[in-house]
Formats: C-alpha cells, structure tokens, sequence
RNA sequence: GGGAGGAUUCCCGAGUGGCUAAAGGGGGCAGACUGUAAAUCUGUUAGCUACGCUUUCGGUGGUUCGAAUCCACCUCCUCCCA
C-alpha cells in the first residue's frame, strides 16, 4: 500500500529523526522528550520524542499490537500510515509464545519486523480486562491464563523482566488499572498499592540504557485521589508519565475532568501518556489538556467489525445503505484505501467475511488517526487548537454522543 | 409397477393435540466496541388501525372445546426394490 502522502510522512520523519541528532540537547538516556512549542490558544504541546529506535513528533497517536502485530496490518503498512511507535503487551506475548522466545529471537523488533519504537505495556490493562481470571495481592496479580487455565504469577519485577527480555523503547510500570465505578475507599488503596508497585518496577528495571521506564497514574474518577497518585508517581524522576484508568466506562466530561486535575501537575519536560484513548474527539480533548502520546485499539477494533472514521464522522460501512455507495469512505482521505476501494466493496467483503474486508478498514481508521494527529500538530504549531477543535467538531461530531 | 419417508415462518431444521407466531442454526437488518480473551458481542427478523387483533406450518375437507401436531383424499419431492 504506497502512496504519496504517506512517503511524505516518511521524509518528516527523517527530518525529525536529523533534528535530534544535531540537536545540542542529545541526551545519554535512551527515551526524552524534546518540546518544540505550546500551542498559545490552548496550552497543547508539539514536541519529539526520542527513541533508540527513531523519533516521533507529539501529539502522537500509537496503534496497538498486542500480540507482536497490528492485527491486519504488516509493518510495512503500519510506517504507510505514519505511525512512529506502536504499542505490544507484556502480559500476552508472556503467556504466547513466551518471552524466551522473543528474546531469543533478539528482541520484539527483530522478531515482528518493526524498527521503530515500540512501547509494552505492562500487563496492568489485563488485571482490569481478565477481572474474572485473576487475583490481586500485595505482591502481585495471580492469573488464569485465558488461554490454557494455567496460574501465573505477574508481580513488578516479572513486568520489569518480561519487558526486559521483549526489548521495548518504553516500558510501563506494573500497575492496576482501577475498574470503574470504584468507590473511593477502594480507589486509594488501588492507586497507593500502584505507587508501590511503581517503586519495585524502578527497582528491577536492569536496561534503564536502553529502555524508558514509565510510570502510571491512577486514582479512578476522584480529583482528589489523581492529584495524590500524580504527586506520588511524579516524585520518582522518569523519562515519561502515563495516565492509567480512563476512558473504562466514565463520561467523556468525567475523563476530561480527571485530566484537568493531573496534567497541570506533571513535569512539563516529560511525555504524557494518555492510555487507551483513540476516537477522534478524546484525542482532540486530551491534546488541549496538555496530553503527548495516546494508544488505543479502537481504529483496528472497530474497522474489523464494520465501522470507518471519516471526515464527517463515524459510519457503519457495513449497513445497508452502503451496498451501491460507490464513493471512498472518506472522499477528504488521501489513503491508499480510499484511493482505490469504494464504500460499497469494503461492505462487500466485510458481509462476506473475506479478511482482506478487515485489512481495508483497519488501513483507513489507522491511516485516519494518524492523520487527524498530524492536522493536530499543524494546529498548534499555528497556536489554533481550539479553533481546530471546534471546526472538526462541527464537522465529524462526537464519535459517541456525551452522555 | 412395488415399498418407504417427506413437505414447518427468507433458508436449513426442531416440534407430533392446548404452555406455539412456533426451539436452534444460517442469512437479513440494526447497534455496540476506546493501555485487544473481540474477523467479537448484543438486539431484532409474519402482518397490523399494535399492551390487543389478524393470517401462518404443501392443498382441500374432517375429528375436537381446541390441530403444525389426529383422520381422509389430493398435489409435489426424496430414497429403496423391480
């Protein structure tokens, strides 16, 4: 899948990849984060952020691989899309096929065949998603595996040593992602108990030359409680910080809340990482609150099942009324998909179950974001976030109504 | 020519007197999906002047308070033997 656009993309990336190396700042830590500008309407950021595996521009959208592979896309088609740095999962390639393995390989670069960066997670997301096959304690989270029944134990310093073997850019530390709705009682000592674990993680990370550690804040939907876990995960000095445990069920106001109360008070010369988050307009939001670097299945979920993000919005490609729709699924899009492919034969093959349906609109919601992050920069880079935000509001809507 | 078994709502296929507008699957339609147990899941799928009514289980006619279910004849289909 080439295009001209997308070859574009790559020469920035090179460019950006020459700023760093002559930059004077050129740290001897494998991850930092260098700001370019803040966005004078809003107080987004535009920045770089630096990899031993190349650099990346901020805001950054991150598709995910959880298991060593975007599902539905190669490599090669991930970089078409512009993508820097995409996202693997400690917890699955543990438990398949193993971490040995992969670091036998020579790491999850060599062994997926993506040179750029790479960040895993550390397994946390999967003591909320698998609730019902695990177990937590002090020292760490019993699970089921969802794939055999086995027990295995995921403590921080397993998190450290799997990451460690994996060979990944940015590692997360071990943390829980608390469920939502959690009460405050339980949210506290959920957020107190991921400090600790965040303490252990430092402890047992052995490649802190070539691997970035960061930590993530929790504190469900309380304000008083994310302000105390950013207080606490701040005060350990990391290459970057997450925000952990939203987007899990709260209202988008809740969320951006939440957001309001942390990133004021996380250190400015940092990445910050807004986990799991992926539509458009919790992106768009998330950037005006000061936020890097996000991650999310959502673009390749939700292409696979049937639904494209396009300039005016989310649609359903797979109803009815697009059987005869002739037209690109984004007649604003200039990728590979929407060059080639019509509403109408993406429909087809997604209701025939043919796999290369999936690809196509996985292709297209990857390439989409993608793109909608680069129109992002370019707006704070023009001190017009705000007026960005609006226009591609009133133009897309919300990818889900607010509540 | 002889024998046997069938025909059920869009399709396949359960159901063998009332709890059946009729299981289940497929297909169709619609929705959900946000650090991936997801090419998954959920709802819906006779009609209507709808909290009730009407039509429906090959056709016609019967038995019965009541039939997709029992009986008779008819039509068509499949299989086996000649």
């Amino acid at each position: 899948m080439k295009n001209e656009e997308i070859i574009e993309n790559a020469d920035n990336n090179e460019n950006a990849v020459k700023t760093a190396n002559t930059n004077e700042n050129s740290k001897k830590i494998s991850v930092w984060y260098e700001p370019i500008k803040t966005c004078k309407q809003s107080g987004a950021r535009l920045g770089i952020v630096h990899t031993p595996h190349g650099n990346f521009e901020t805001p950054a959208f991150m598709p995910v691989g959880t298991q060593a592979t975007v599902k539905g896309l190669s490599p090669e088609e991930i970089k078409e899309t512009g993508a820097g740095i995409i996202l693997s999962n400690t917890y699955h390639l543990w438990m398949r096929p193993g971490s040995d393995i992969i670091k036998d390989a020579g790491g999850l670069h060599k062994f997926m065949n993506w040179d750029r960066a790479i960040l895993t997670d550390s397994g946390g997301f999967q003591v909320f998603s698998l609730s019902d096959l695990r177990n937590i304690t002090e020292e760490g989270v019993k699970f089921k595996s969802h794939i055999d029944g086995s027990k295995h134990l995921l403590t921080p310093e397993k998190a450290m040593e799997v990451q460690n073997d994996l060979g990944s850019d940015i590692i997360m530390a071990f943390d829980e992602c608390t469920p939502y709705p959690a009460d405050e009682a339980y949210a506290k000592r959920s957020l107190e108990r991921t400090t600790r674990w965040l303490e252990r993680c430092i402890k047992a990370h052995k490649r802190t030359d070539v691997q970035a550690l960061f930590g993530i804040i929790q504190g469900s939907t309380y304000a008083d409680l994310r302000k105390q876990s950013t207080r606490e995960i701040t005060s350990f000095d990391l290459p970057g910080y997450a925000i952990g445990g939203l987007s899990v069920g709260e209202s988008a106001q809740l969320m951006n809340e939440m957001l309001e109360e942390t990133t004021p008070l996380m250190p400015a010369d940092k990445p910050r990482y807004l986990m799991g988050v992926g539509s458009p307009d919790y992106l768009i939001d998330g950037v005006i609150r000061g936020i890097d670097m996000f991650d999310c299945v959502l673009p390749t979920r939700i292409g696979r099942n049937g639904t494209v993000l396009t300039s005016r919005g989310k649609i359903i490609v797979r109803d009815a009324k697009y059987a005869r729709d002739y037209n690109p699924i984004d007649d604003e899009c200039n990728c590979y998909v929407c060059k080639n492919y019509s509403r109408a034969y993406i429909r087809h093959l997604i209701k025939a179950g043919e796999m290369f349906g999936l690809r196509l609109a996985s292709y297209h919601n990857v390439y989409y974001l993608m793109h909608v992050m680069e129109k992002v920069r370019e707006a704070i880079r023009q001190d017009r976030m705000l007026d960005f935000r609006q226009e591609y509001f009133e133009k897309a809507g919300y990818f889900k109504k607010p509540l």
